[in-house]
DNA sequence: TTTAGCTGTAACATGCCTTGTTACAGACAG
DNA sequence: CTGTCTGTAACAAGGCATGTTACAGCTAAA
């Protein structure tokens, strides 16, 4: 899999605007946080857009817009971060139907598709341990 | 991340070879395999060959050629193909670095490394839980 | 020793995904 | 109103996954 940054970026955003809060910035633009991931704004609107969407982040318009955080960063699990920035599933079935007529490409997806539930589940319980706040202690 | 379809091939491939061996067709051609997955057989070549230099499958050359189990599906796990076929991590980080002046940006690196590290093992620990005769068995 | 059959791999095409970039309409605090 | 920043479209570049053709190399069997 052509694995991409997408979590990685998020958390960052997240965290970085979790600090500046802490110090008494409550909004941050899109362009302040992208100087910290060191990537261009548009990326990172993308990604808080994500974030707000799964309600994880508020947007404010207009002269002196920006974005804070819309819960406390002990509430917001690496996991839920995950939900609302990945579309992919881990594992790709057959991109063609397999032959039916073998056994094999008869019964394989449905067990595929529990063993790779299982997988992700797995997966999933491990992110929801850390939240925003443990990353952003143990950053500093 | 883009997901592939890497495991999902080389699963059926070899559970598809089980099967064969246990109606008693010890060798296998890449066209017979990928006749059941639906592709091509340099496709299965390189997924078999994957799974040969991991010492999961053995090859025959010359007439009468084709791909065999080198151990019993018993004894090959998820995982085991899973790391023969996978090259990717789960999650990239950054794709340029970060600003090394920002706290988060000089930080989170490390952090995001155990995390992901941490979810990594989980995947890992739920596919070795699962082996190519499992996957054979639920299939019939 | 020849021959036929199959592997191993290079080379290339296609399509999709990710990231980056520019541009601009829309929202809104002051 | 006005200036600032968001939301998103549109496009480009690069990379990866998959598919396809072609062919050299290996070897069991005749």
């Amino acid at each position: 899999m052509a694995a991409n940054s997408r979590l990685t970026i998020a958390v960052h955003a997240l965290t970085w605007i979790a600090l500046a809060q802490r110090r008494g910035q409550e909004w941050l633009t899109s362009e302040q946080v992208a100087a910290s991931v060191n990537t261009n704004a548009v990326i990172i609107r993308r990604s808080l857009g994500d974030l707000r969407r799964a309600g994880l982040v508020e947007v404010r318009h207009g002269a002196g817009a920006g974005w804070s955080m819309a819960r406390a960063p002990e509430d917001i699990t690496l996991l839920q971060v995950y939900d609302a920035v990945e579309r992919e599933p881990l594992f790709a079935m057959h991109r063609t139907e397999p032959n039916l007529e073998c056994p094999i490409g008869r019964g394989i997806r449905p067990v595929l598709d529990v063993v790779y539930d299982r997988a992700d589940q797995s997966l999933r319980r491990e992110l929801a341990l850390t939240s925003i706040a443990d990353v952003l202690r143990d950053c500093l």
